[in-house]
DNA sequence: TTGACACTTGAACCGCGGTTCAAGTCAAGT
DNA sequence: ACTTGACTTGAACCGCGGTTCAAGTGTCAA
């Protein structure tokens, strides 16, 4: 039976972050010594499988979804929505990245604003914005 | 000249945005009618640019950096530090992302702590746990 | 003049994922 | 007996990027 300090090490996160997911549902103590959680390997393999999760980017709402899912379709719809996500997040990283580099680009010794490259984009945003009115 | 309702809604945000933005110094208003703020269309325009700066993913105060810069080097460099952070970051979803791909093939009905793509995952991360301690 | 509506302010609040703090308990070693 | 160090609790706090609120002022048209 591990302790809440050796669990949290092995699992690489803090103790107050065991204890927090605790108070949220994710992860309960397998028994208590003196008041003391004691946790078995089995809530340590959980404890990593909520920090892969958290790599994926679901939230911990998500997470504990997953965790409560009794049957794989459960999970599996949860996993799907955040690969869609992801799909949409990565899609945009990368178009902000093209357009960070082509900013780089710009020559001469002047002020962001006044940027050709920015100042281009600038206007074409300006004039599809009445395309989303608020 | 715009009132702050105006030069909200053209940029697409808030009209609180456009006050907090004042408030992080980031934008001033370029005139005052009764207590009221009014734009020129450069204000609208710089308004515009923040935005086209959060989408790259710049912090407030990183889009201040870019704002005051007076030459083309201060910003680039705010611009280059975070195409290497994007650069990591879209790494990073793309794994979390095959990853999730690879664990929607678990077959058989069961909850996902013992899905064995899961817990082979697991278990190599506590195998190499140790390679980094806390 | 009345009503509708946009504007003003500072302060408090939001979600998220935790961290930090104070004040105390408990077990083991010397 | 005393120290050391890990544990306990609830509550308050953190950064970020804003939003919401109350209470009041200004503008415009009928």
């Amino acid at each position: 039976m591990l302790t809440i300090g050796e669990v949290a090490r092995r699992a690489g996160v803090a103790t107050s972050t065991v204890r927090f997911y605790e108070r949220r549902g994710l992860l309960t103590a397998d028994a208590r010594r003196s008041g003391q959680r004691r946790y078995h390997d089995e809530s340590l393999r959980r404890l990593v499988f909520i920090g892969m999760l958290q790599d994926a980017g679901l939230s911990l709402d998500d997470i504990a979804g997953v965790l409560g899912a009794t049957h794989v379709a459960d999970w599996k719809a949860i996993a799907r929505r955040r690969l869609g996500v992801l799909d949409a997040e990565i899609t945009r990283l990368q178009r902000a990245r093209d357009y960070l580099e082509g900013a780089l680009l710009c020559r001469y010794d002047h002020p962001a604003t006044e940027c050709r490259i920015m100042g281009q984009e600038i206007d074409r945003r300006l004039a599809t914005a009445d395309v989303h009115p608020t």
